[in-house]
DNA sequence: CTGAAAGCGCTAACAT
DNA sequence: ATGTTAGCGCTTTCAG
């Protein structure tokens, strides 16, 4: 099917290894040679075979990409920048979703540590696993997380300042006056939700004010009734700090619905921006995260440290600080601004 | 580093024949010796070389993705849905972007094929390209397009129903009245979008009316320009048809910022659903595709295919219908229709 | 039930 | 400048 390249070698009446020069580089070969051996390349269609270069010791020029949904704009926005990376560096680029989900993550992990990838770029679903963390650690394969470190395990990990960013977004809103600020989320295991938590409480604490933290609001369902519940409260908030995406969305659906103005009414900032919070009336202000940044410098690192891989000493790998990229505040008009 | 097969035989104290036996399914083993072997498995970390395996012929069980980009909402979406296929059937799922360009996604291809995967999943920019064709052609490996199919080619497509549902679009915004119907887009190279214009000029034709395509919008710039252009023309359009998602958002963007009342002055229908489009005000009419759908079918037929190689004829294996799937028109607020 | 040995396509000493 | 040869880790006849 796929034509070998001791093919080629007869063909061009030329022992394997010219060939395997010339697919190289063509370094030390005769000119006259090298023309014909090209053309018996060319002729035959001749395609190095991948697997038998790697078994002979090279790299796979794979590296794995492990996230929770390729559907998240998050996500593929950082599969894009790093895919883009992978490409730079002659590599390809493998996805696997895990849902969230350990079980899912560890398999995917497997599959590619079987498939001999080069390194693996990792957003885990779980801060604390260990079982993943002993079977990283079993190969020296080179991982880098993205978004969310793994804590206590010495793997580099590229984050955005969750916390910073928090806190800044709710002192925001405690200069515009508003006092009954409330922290709007979900999915409370994850790393990323645990910082912004941490630093909204962290800016309501140092105003002397009470945190209040809903953790019940997932989807349209739920924020319906939390509203519902806050809006019967006698002392009902005046903003909201939504902590992700969907949540924002959802909570401006739900308002909406209610006709409840904003931010007249009840104010609100999101955590991660998305297409059209800029065009919904009122346009939504939102923590702006550098996702493609992440993807890209995670890319790097790990084609860097497979750089030194290669070279040198493996002492020198593990080194690495953490990078936490920065987030920007982007003021539009439902947190109370002028725009 | 990785420990080997042979390794393993000798800890286990068994040959190498037995061991791959054993990571084979374990048939036709003394369930003592069995128990020996997994044993030395656990204790070395043994992980089969997926690279050895390959290169003694088997399948790569690795599938390639080509698309223009993964930040597209539809393709990751696409993207998705054939990742949880290649999953299921035990194979990793490698995707490369095109950003629409010939030359990359030749590439693109290539690489793939050094790569040995074992089939391909491409939407093409481009829907003739005789190079292209010819590199496909030239291995027997299975390639299915997605979204949009290469002419002539008779490599099998998994597309939507593109004409059909721009037609309907169209005759919906006839009944409502509308006889100024301007059709607005760009990257008229793009199958998808010469179907669409194919399918509204139908529509106005058969109705006795003069199609009017605006080919000249892609962002928010240039859809400024045009509807100034329509607004200041004597006999204004009364409706517009977009024909994807980045354009309907940046019309309806612009039409917000001149205080256009939708439908009242110009009505709107859109070519693709996205996020928000219900929630916007008013809501958006669009033309949904089944994304995920196509994903999924395309890389189903792929497994599909794949399985034929192994068994099978090669002359059984080219005669797939064109996967024709069906879009549904999305009634909300922007065509006229009570919501 | 088990093992010895050949070879998949390539690269890298080591000759020449 | 070019060819010979020995494996890389695995599967797979073919013999026990």
């Amino acid at each position: 099917m796929h034509p070998t390249l001791s093919e080629v070698a007869v063909r061009a009446g030329v022992g394997t290894t010219t060939v395997s020069r010339v697919i190289n580089g063509g370094l030390n070969v005769d000119p006259a040679t090298l023309a014909r051996v090209q053309h018996a390349i060319e002729a035959l269609g001749y395609m190095p075979n991948h697997a038998a270069r790697i078994l002979k010791g090279g790299r796979t020029r794979t590296i794995g990409f492990v996230i929770p949904s390729i559907a998240d704009p998050f996500f593929s926005s950082c599969a894009e920048a790093a895919q883009a990376v992978a490409r730079a560096n002659d590599s390809v680029f493998t996805v696997l979703t895990t849902q969230n989900d350990s079980k899912t993550e560890l398999d995917a992990v497997r599959m590619l540590m079987r498939h001999r990838v080069d390194g693996i770029l990792l957003a885990p679903c779980n801060s604390e696993d260990d079982v993943l963390v002993k079977m990283l650690s079993k190969v020296a394969m080179p991982v880098i997380t993205i978004d969310r470190p793994i804590r206590g395990s010495g793997i580099p990990a590229v984050v955005t300042d969750n916390s910073r960013a928090s806190k800044s977004a709710t002192k925001h809103l405690l200069e515009h006056g508003f006092k009954r600020i409330v922290c709007v989320t979900r999915e409370t295991h994850l790393y990323t939700i645990q910082e912004r938590i941490k630093g909204y409480k962290e800016a309501m604490t140092e105003a002397g004010l009470v945190p209040q933290v809903d953790t019940s609001v997932e989807d349209v369902e739920s924020a319906t009734k939390s509203v519902e519940k806050w809006l019967s409260s006698p002392e009902p908030p005046e903003a909201l700090f939504t902590l992700k995406n969907s949540t924002t969305i959802a909570v401006f659906e739900v308002l909406q619905k209610f006709g409840i103005a904003i931010p007249g009414q009840l104010a609100l900032i999101g955590y991660d921006d998305f297409q059209l919070a800029e065009i919904l009336r009122p346009s939504v202000t939102v923590i702006q995260q550098p996702i493609e940044q992440v993807g890209r410098v995670a890319a790097e690192l790990l084609f860097q440290r497979l750089a030194n891989f290669e070279q040198s000493s493996p002492d020198g790998l593990f080194d690495w600080e953490n990078e936490q990229l920065k987030t920007k505040l982007v003021c539009r008009a439902s947190c109370g601004c002028q725009v």
